[in-house]
DNA sequence: GATGGCTATAAAATCGATTATTTGCCAGAT
DNA sequence: ATCTGGCAAATAATCGATTTTATAGCCATC
């Protein structure tokens, strides 16, 4: 059904198969996907609605662009949300919390980062246990507006994470900052978890903002010739072998 | 197209002239807007992903339903980030921003609040002078992603308001109560601006859930025979005559 | 008399074709 | 030689029909 190729197509999005700008032709997806046409153009609404792909009337669909600037603006809403999120679950604290953000952090931490034979791209398994554990460090929250909110912010920067590893020269070590977290968070220490948070999240976007890609990659400085540059039907579309 | 579906079908849930909870039949939609099957069909899919309506896998979609509980974590999160965007706002004040919130006031306050004829609804007119004093308010604020939360929020909020209005029998001054936000943020007082705009808030929540209308007709206590009870496509559907 | 299965009806999901629009290209004219 | 206008190919948008699925009513059996 429909639902199976949104999730398919947000996948792929998300893991950087297809690459920001780039254009998604329905045909070219309903034959690669094997369904048809009205299927696809119904996934491709739903995910413009949720921010990941853009719609030009007339003109067709295309993958949301990236940017510095957008990345400077997701980061600082996101740690604005994620911080109160984390207050209000550290407040709400209880044991059963406790156990479970303990287990998805034993769980991150024990899982490669990366695949064992590709060394450039993020596991799909460690980017499942890394959301896990996020979302057990805020889902004490009980309002669901503001997790659903999150949510949203969370996966736009599921992008950019995913952007950033090829160039993550920089070596961190990501369980001692998940484990910092984690304890000031157990600790009810809501000011250190806070700013731990933060510091976390600002390091994942100060590292790809440094980094080269983003300043040739872009979205549209001056606003034109933006098929030109990247190219995106002609090498996104065609490198990936999809489905995967 | 499509787009005028889905603006036409947004406008009628927010106006609450499909309930909440309301089955949204397909068939029955795009007979009545004269379109097809598909496009109806993308329509609400769109929706779906902005919260406006809720879809069951191989049962349909009806109107997203409302509940206390709904309200008052909306209004809570609502007061968040409405604050995060005034204070933004406030600190990166400047002429041009109070010009625009001053001529946005000024529209308001000179806006009859209901039609002429019709004593019990809102006037269409009055809610869009609302949203763009609000919008003013916070439309210092330069992150787009933060103001994009909170048009989604705001939106939400819209269906509750109209829902209100029938049961506002308070007398409530709100011009005064805009006028004192306005002020406390044209004198860059952002404590007391975040603190007047959250009671503003609070109040109207409070008014909507010590009205009774609320928890006879809310979301689902039990679950069963909600289709009963609103007779959505018999009354709601044919009384308007659409393409307002 | 009640319960369980079966059938009929209605609605939702999917599909392939048709129509309209845009874009790139070629030819002709200045 | 270059610019402009039209033409053709490609692609997005819309539509109506078909297929699958859920629901409700009925009959048979226990």
């Amino acid at each position: 059904m429909t639902e199976t190729i949104f999730r398919t197509i947000r996948a792929d999005i998300l893991a950087c198969r297809l690459l920001p700008g780039a254009k998604l032709k329905i045909a070219a997806l309903a034959q690669r996907l094997d369904v048809s046409l009205g299927a696809v153009r119904e996934a491709l609404s739903r995910l413009s609605a949720e921010g990941l792909v853009v719609s030009e009337t007339q003109r067709g669909f295309r993958v949301a662009p990236v940017s510095a600037a957008d990345l400077t603006d997701l980061t600082t809403t996101r740690i604005e949300i994620e911080s109160l999120c984390l207050r209000r679950a550290i407040a709400a604290q209880d044991v059963a919390w406790e156990a479970e953000l303990l287990a998805a952090f034993h769980r991150l931490a024990h899982t490669p980062e990366r695949e064992p034979n590709d060394a450039v791209r993020l596991a799909d398994n460690w980017s499942r246990m890394h959301e896990a554990f996020h979302l057990a460090l805020v889902s004490g929250c009980k309002s669901s507006w503001l997790l659903r909110l999150r949510g949203t912010l969370y996966m736009q920067s599921e992008r950019y994470r995913r952007l950033s590893i090829p160039v993550a020269r920089v070596d961190r070590d990501l369980v001692a900052e998940h484990r910092a977290i984690m304890d000031a968070a157990i600790a009810r220490d809501a000011e250190r978890a806070t700013a731990l948070l933060a510091e976390h999240l600002l390091m994942t976007a100060r590292i790809l903002l440094t980094a080269p890609e983003l300043k040739e990659d872009p979205d549209s400085p001056s606003g034109e010739e933006r098929g030109r540059r990247v190219r995106p039907q002609g090498s996104a579309a065609e490198k990936e072998p999809a489905s995967a």
